[in-house]
DNA sequence: CCGGCGAACTTAATCGTTTAAGGAATGATG
DNA sequence: CATCATTCCTTAAACGATTAAGTTCGCCGG
């Protein structure tokens, strides 16, 4: 196929292995043949063979990208991060390897040789992540895994409590008196700390909790009546923080029928930003998440943790500001 | 590391050669020792190194999967594509490799070995794509790449004359009497085939096309006043085929404000379903591109293709249905 | 004049696998 | 019994890179 390290020798007259020490700045070849050899190199387009460099350093510079099987299909966040870990690997000499994710059996089928994972969100009924975790390879996570599983390498997180707080206060200042939350899956452990940090919200300020657990396919009928009965309550929920994917927008859809509407009295906060969230009528205020930088970091956590010696002591953690974008009057 | 095969022919006191043609099926070993190699290769755990087979066999099983830079990152739908991608080489030997897209500058960075590409919607602006066809290499476009690229070895495409047909006739049987068109990309072949068969629609039922071109990071303001413009013409513009991902529920919002509702006499059809459409209030009809059936086949075409002698005579082209789903009264 | 030393290479081993070529044992055939 | 094919295995050579361990050669110091 393409031009060898023995090519580019036998052109030069010297061999492989001088030729080697010379393109990777090894002692061993006086300057003036390391010059020779770059010309040759740069002139007959030579270009490593990484098949051949995995095999001799056992080392393939591939990551293995692992997303939960389960999520994914409702979710233009998934679509960011992985935009994000592309860009980030796109700096290093490392590439981004899709993994299928394990469905029910929890074994992650056969795939090549990886030196390291990044795991999207893990799932506490995501039997492939604990698999992969307990490999014992370098992981970085995006967003922590469940205390049940081996402790990763890093983990990349955003902070959740302060954009719950955020979004509280926000919904507030626009007039809620008891502000409820909407979620819609409760086996990560983003959806498991907002909902902590809203009960603790709601202890501190006096706050009766309205929490409405819903899941992607529950039809809007049924949605529709577990808001009518939070909004008939007694003492009526009257703002909600949505706390999933895409979902603001069904729900301000919903709560236009019943009269309620973001902009007249019923303030909405969306716990994950998109274009979706900036283009409605009317806008909808929303938490940046940042998926894409997620992706960014993590590629860039796993480069750093393969250069260093071994596995840090601790899981090295770096928690990203989620700041509240506040849209409409 | 693993158990290799040396290992495991040492256990067994035999050649690493006997091992590797027992576990290939080869001839050459009798039945007897093919089983007790198949028991020990069990109960050792051996798993063949995959870096050193794809030197030894020049073939690495690892595709590159190829996105366009520019779209992405409103796309829903590009995450239901990379799920099919997913699913569909979960059933075969080879493993997606995300390929970093290429910006304005046309290279394609550096990365390992791959026996093939999946270009998803080659854009005519995306240099990259031009690139990865000129190597050669089997490669299969989902979705046609323009006239002025090489040709590639197979496309999975949708039948975008039948969707629009379909969409429009829908239209016009809720009622608009001169449905227009908007489009929000020109630089894929999809959304060139959808203009060109609205024009030829529009020539054969005697009706003046009504286009408006937006791009997705327009604001509200200046596409509503693109809106106005054709609502307000002599013969008015009655009905939309909105051909874009997650866009009709932004022209929804936006027609709202101007008292026009899809199920107020101003229909709507998404050319690109999800469950954005599904769950919006009201819900909005739409062409059911199936991108993850579009992931699922190009994975499976990229496998035959890969396992066929050489490359085919002509492209091999396969093109799935795209039928409209019909949503609300 | 010779031992020793550093510079600049080359040789050879290695990573894990596949496969062509070679060889020993067995059985059949003339 | 010699010949020959067949079966079943071993040996050895790749694939393309890196690197430890030689091998020259010139040069300096004693």
């Amino acid at each position: 196929m393409g031009t060898t390290l023995k090519d580019l020798a036998g052109h030069l007259g010297i061999s492989a292995a001088a030729v080697s020490m010379a393109l990777n700045g090894k002692p061993g070849v006086s300057e003036q043949t390391r010059e020779e050899v770059r010309r040759a190199a740069e002139e007959l387009g030579y270009r490593p063979n990484r098949t051949g460099q995995a095999l001799r350093l056992s080392r393939t510079n591939t990551i293995g990208v692992y997303f939960p099987s389960t999520v994914m299909e409702y979710s233009l966040y998934f679509a960011e991060i992985m935009r994000g870990i592309v860009a980030g690997f796109a700096d290093t000499e490392l590439s981004p390897l899709l993994l299928p994710s394990a469905g029910e059996t929890g074994l992650v089928r056969d795939f090549p040789e990886v030196d390291g994972f990044v795991v999207v969100e893990p799932h506490s009924d995501d039997l492939g992540m604990f698999e992969l975790l307990r490999s014992g390879r370098p992981t970085v996570c995006i967003d922590p895994p469940p205390a049940s599983a081996e402790a990763p390498w890093g983990v990349v997180e955003a902070d959740a409590p302060a954009a719950t707080r955020d979004s509280l206060r926000h919904l507030v200042a626009r007039g809620a008196a008891r502000p409820g939350l909407l979620t819609i899956e409760s086996v990560s452990e983003w959806s498991r700390t907002i909902e902590a940090s809203y009960r603790d919200w709601c202890v501190e300020h006096g706050v009766d909790p309205a929490i409405i657990a819903i899941t992607a396919r529950q039809s809007n009928e049924e949605i529709l009546e577990l808001l009518e009965r939070e909004l008939g309550a007694p003492v009526p929920c009257d703002g909600l923080f949505v706390a999933g994917d895409a979902v603001a927008p069904r729900i301000a859809g919903l709560l236009r029928t019943i009269g309620r509407s973001p902009d007249g009295g019923f303030p909405l906060v969306s716990g994950v930003d998109s274009t979706m969230m900036e283009f409605h009528t009317p806008p909808i205020s929303a938490i940046d998440l940042n998926p894409y930088g997620y992706g960014v970091h993590a590629a860039r956590m796993m480069a750093v943790l393969l250069h260093e010696s071994g596995r840090p002591a601790e899981p090295r953690i770096e928690r990203l500001p989620a700041p509240l974008v506040v849209r409409g009057t």
